[in-house]
DNA sequence: AGAACATATGAACACATATTCATATAATAC
DNA sequence: GTATTATATGAATATGTGTTCATATGTTCT
């Protein structure tokens, strides 16, 4: 897009864009922001999220709860490792996940408070 | 895939599996809040949100504040409006929108808490 | 050492989706 | 009525991404 007909539109309330426009996130926050809703916005990952809201999980017990292959369940799990919404711990061949943060525990939790009051 | 072969590893802790397996949300719940974080997902989307946190505003506005075109705009408060994240008033030839919920302002700030915290 | 098992990962395909462009709808002003 | 403005939307394109398949890595056991 052109930077000159960004906007073609000429109904502006003046004061209440400066407002904003000022309060506006950097690229940055709102990418890093955006990618944790997004890892959470999709199926396969909320589910293995939710699992680990109950109990730290090995690979292969989350495959089995989700009856899904092991590369799925593996391939998202290094999504949600890569931005740190899940932690793991090695034992032997076993590699156990667990929810990283409390933050998630509440984001999840007000979600459900979202679509229950809904 | 294959309905037999959907978990060919043969680690499991049977106990958790049991226990997890029966606490699993159901498809529907699953797809609904997937569906509500996939929206928060997404950068333009978010930034809406974001400025809606701070005022209820018109199409036009959001547009002049984020430096993109009104029908890139219009499609996702769409999106929104069709999941009940938004909602919307109309006034003359104005349309002006704002955040539906709470629950949605707690979503958001937790969620900025979380990178906060990082 | 090799075999068996748990997990990770690269490539490919299929599917979803965000933006643009063009146009339609709806409201106001003349 | 027509013109103008604000918003909505359908189609097309480009981009992103989830799963599968095949394979690699790493660990334990014999």
């Amino acid at each position: 897009m052109k930077k000159d007909d960004v906007c073609e539109v000429v109904c502006v309330h003046e004061d209440i864009v400066r407002k904003v426009k000022q309060r506006v996130l950097g690229q940055e926050k709102i990418l890093k922001l955006a990618g944790i809703f997004k890892a959470l916005g999709e199926p396969t990952r909320l589910k293995i999220l939710h699992c680990l809201k109950e109990e730290e999980m090995c690979v292969c017990d989350i495959s089995e709860v989700l009856e899904m292959s092991q590369s799925a369940i593996s391939h998202q799990l290094r999504v949600l490792r890569d931005l740190r919404i899940v932690k793991y711990r090695k034992e032997g061949k076993n590699v156990f996940y667990s929810l990283d943060d409390e933050h998630i525990f509440k984001i999840l939790d007000e979600g459900l408070n979202h679509i229950s009051h809904h």
